[in-house]
DNA sequence: TTTTGTAAGTAAGTTTCACTCACCTTTGGA
DNA sequence: TCCAAAGGTGAGTGAAACTTACTTACAAAA
C-alpha cells in the first residue's frame, strides 16, 4: 500500500481525469472499471498497472485533489500572527476548498472512511498533517494566553473540524450552495465568543 | 424505498441479527450475502424476500437500532428544564450511545452517507428529525434569552451535531475507547462558554 | 375433513464487475 | 541494430449480488 502518487505517464493521468469526472456525478461504488476505462480512452487492464485496486484509484485521487488543499491552507496562514487569525484563516479555507472542490469533499467526508486500507494510504497522511497543524496552532494559542489553557486541546480540534465537515455535508451530498464567508464567520465566533448569553461585557 | 421496519418473521430477524454481529467485525463492503445467509442460517434468497436490496437490509438494520438510539435521547432531555441542559443531555447521551453502540455509529457515521438511497430511507428520516429536535432547542433558547439571540441557529446545530461525530470517529475506526463524560463535559464547555480567553470575570 | 390461498423458505441459476494474465508496441539508450 | 523496459491491450476468470421457478407450512373457508 501506500503508493506514491507521481504525475507519471499519460495513460495514468487519463485514468485519473477520467475518474475524477466521473466522481462529480456519480458515487464511487456506482462508477465501474469499464467505465473509467471507456472515459479515458484506455482499457480496462491499464487501470491495474498503475492502481493496485479501484480503491487505489480513489485514494491516490483523493491524494492529488488534497495536495492542493493542503498547499492553500499553508499558504493561508503563513501571513497571519496571531492564533485566534490563523485558525480563522484555516476554517475559511477549508470550507471554501470544499465549496469549490466537490470532487475532493465528497471523496474526503463520504468515500474513503470506511474501508481500512484509506488509513494506510498516503493521502491519510495528508489528512493527518493537516489535523496536526491546526492541533498545533491551538497549542500555541493555549501557551501564549490567546485561548483558554483549561481545555482539551484535542477536543477544540474535533470540535473545528467536526464543524467545518458537518457544515459541508449538506453540500457535498444535495449539491447545495453555501456562503462560505458567512459560515466560516459564523462557525468561528460560536467557537471564539460562545453560545451562552450574559448580561454583562 | 422506504420499507417500513416491522419486527417480522423469524427469518427476516434472524438475517438482521446476523448482519448486525457481522457488522461488529467488518465494513459493508467486505460482508456478503452468502456470509450473512450462513450466519443467519437460511438461504442467501430470503434475503430478498423481505430486502430489496443488500443496502436496504443496511438501512433496516441503521432504522432499528437508531430507534432505541432516539428514545434514550428524548427521555434524557424530557426530565430538562433549561434549554443548555437538555443540549448537554443530548451531546452526552449521543457520545455515550455511539460508544455502546459500535454498529450503531459505525453504520451512521461511516456507511451510509456515500449512496443516496440512504437519504430516502426510513433511518434517514428518523435522523432528521434527531437533528430537528436539536434545533428547536436551540430556538427555544435564542427566545428565551438562554443562548445568544444574534447567531445562525442552523450553524450552532451543525457545530454541535460535528463535534459529536467527529469526536466518535476516532473511537469508531480504531476501535479506541473514549472518556464519554469528559469529552461530552469538554465539547459542551468549549461551545457554551467559548475558547477565547478574556482577563476579565 | 378437504380445499385453497398466502406467507416462509429453498436451490439452482444468471449477470455484472473487479481483477488477472499472457501478449503486443513503442521508445530510448548502448 | 539490438534489446530492455515501460506503456498499453483484450480476452478471460471467479466471486458475489441478485433472480426466478419451485416447495413447504399453515391457517381459514367450504
Amino acid at each position: 500500500m501506500n503508493t506514491r502518487v507521481k504525475p507519471g505517464p499519460p495513460g495514468k493521468i487519463k485514468i485519473m481525469n477520467a475518474f475524477s469526472r466521473l466522481m462529480e456525478v456519480k458515487d464511487f461504488q456506482s462508477i465501474t472499471t469499464s467505465e473509467i476505462a471507456g472515459n479515458a480512452g484506455v482499457t480496462e487492464g491499464l487501470i491495474y498497472k498503475y492502481f493496485t485496486d479501484k480503491k487505489d484509484l480513489l485514494h491516490q485521487v483523493l491524494h492529488q485533489h488534497f495536495a492542493a488543499f493542503q498547499a492553500g491552507i499553508e499558504a493561508g496562514i503563513q501571513e497571519k500572527q496571531t492564533c485566534i487569525e490563523k485558525l480563522k484563516a484555516i476554517v475559511f479555507a477549508s470550507l471554501d476548498s470544499y465549496a469549490r472542490n466537490r470532487v475532493l469533499a465528497r471523496i474526503l467526508l463520504l468515500e474513503v472512511r470506511n474501508s481500512l486500507s484509506y488509513f494506510e494510504s498516503g493521502a491519510y497522511a495528508m489528512v493527518k498533517t493537516y489535523a496536526r497543524t491546526i492541533l498545533d496552532i491551538i497549542r500555541e494559542g493555549m501557551e501564549t494566553g490567546e485561548l483558554r489553557p483549561d481545555m482539551d486541546p484535542f477536543l477544540l480540534q474535533k470540535v473545528i473540524l467536526g464543524a467545518i465537515e458537518h457544515t459541508c455535508l449538506k453540500q457535498v451530498i444535495f449539491d447545495k450552495k453555501i456562503d462560505v464567508a458567512a459560515a466560516s464567520g459564523g462557525i468561528v465566533d460560536i467557537i471564539f465568543n460562545g453560545v451562552k448569553h450574559h448580561g454583562c461585557h
